[in-house]
DNA sequence: TCAATAGTGTCTCTTAGACAATATTGA
DNA sequence: TCAATATTGTCTAAGAGACACTATTGA
């Protein structure tokens, strides 16, 4: 037996959400290699054991090289394996998720090898290379149900921040609209919270509260 | 570098639960083999690409040959991963957790050259090795998160089974006593609950409804 | 003033929790 | 009859949803 045939290949995709125009986004890759060449993926790469320590250290370094930035939030979702899901054999690939303050968009560069495209994660307009697609509905809605559950997703702001912005991340994570009165009956008491004293967001309305997220704040 | 080095043992451990004296309980096996030889540990293996078509495949096949049992209800936790977990090297372990129906507690054997041991799930009475009591800690913790949201664990109960039956599986599953009334109120609507007409479990009360899971139940 | 958005209040309905009451068996 | 468990009912409190109302700015 060969060593492909022993040995799966061991990778780690990463879906890289932020929210712009109110909209729940996806980073996607064009590939520039084999296989798949040309076509548009999550994120990812495989496995080096002699510099990662983990798989979540994988996906932080392919974060990294393919974006240029570091994430304030990673998380495990599932994994995926099988023998055809990647035409170069039996692979296991470890699905994180990463959220992206909408301030640091512009940070995000590519490796200038790659184009990439922020796409609408409710309904990229590309055709995912391999089974790409499912990861991404995956990790839709592990997001989604996290928020469901009152999570707030702080480390998608901006460091200042209104509750209207807050309302308006979580709609577009969930799809759907919240009252406003109910998401803030909701998240009144959360500590992690902090109005920042005398600073207001001013435009031609009423000023609006600008807070900040606690230090040491976990998603 | 060599082969050890490059590739990462890919491993599937699975945590097996079932509830007997109104206890979750989890199989933990009496490794034969090194590593940890002598030591207890969660039943798992190495993925066989020529063989498993997934990776779930692999945990069936494990539990399988460990336990000589199929299970009804197999899924994935997480996966686990570093250089040190293992001592053969870096090694990646994708965690399922799985169930068993109490009536078929008896059709485990064991393989006939490791020993095995129903343990309290909550506090199983043996050290783990490897990282596996963290493994075990996660799988009771996503089995607790699931059944918290009102999924029923009816994979966990005989073929026939009263409600009493239900509510004691979820108490021993989330470790507190549940309220008769408000339990009762929650479930009455699902429609995976079929009542059994006219059978009735009889004792020195008060005969018992007898259920069955609707066919093609998920949990 | 008005448009626009921030922020609050109020009503209803559903559900959870605690606990009581009733029902039906074997011994 | 009694002990034991099954099954149902009732009261209360908390929360969600819908929607109306007030507040404060820039233009």
């Amino acid at each position: 037996m060969t060593i492909k045939e022993l040995f799966p290949l061991v990778l780690t995709d990463i879906a890289l959400f932020t929210v712009e125009e109110r909209q729940l986004k996806v980073l996607l890759v064009q590939r520039k290699d084999a296989p798949a060449a040309g076509q548009w993926a999550l994120p990812g790469g495989i496995l080096k054991p002699d510099i990662d320590r983990s798989l979540e250290d994988t996906a932080t370094r392919v974060l990294r090289s393919k974006t240029g930035v570091a994430v304030p939030h990673l998380e495990q979702v599932a994994t995926f394996s099988g023998p055809d899901r990647d035409p170069r054999g039996w692979s296991v690939s470890a699905l994180y998720y990463a959220l992206l303050p909408r301030d640091r968009i512009g940070a995000v560069t590519g490796d200038k090898t790659e184009a990439i495209a922020w796409c609408d994660a409710h309904k990229p307009g590309h055709r995912c290379a391999f089974d790409h697609a499912l990861l991404l509905r995956t990790a839709v809605i592990r997001l989604q149900d996290k928020v469901a559950r009152s999570a707030l997703p702080l480390h998608l702001l901006a460091s200042q921040f209104t509750l209207t912005d807050l309302q308006q991340a979580c709609e577009a994570i969930l799809g759907r609209e919240l009252d406003k009165s109910v998401f803030r009956r909701r998240i009144k008491d959360d500590p992690a919270l902090i109005p920042l004293a005398g600073e207001f967001l001013r435009g031609p309305q009423r000023p609006a509260q600008l807070y900040q997220a606690r230090a040491g704040f976990t998603f």
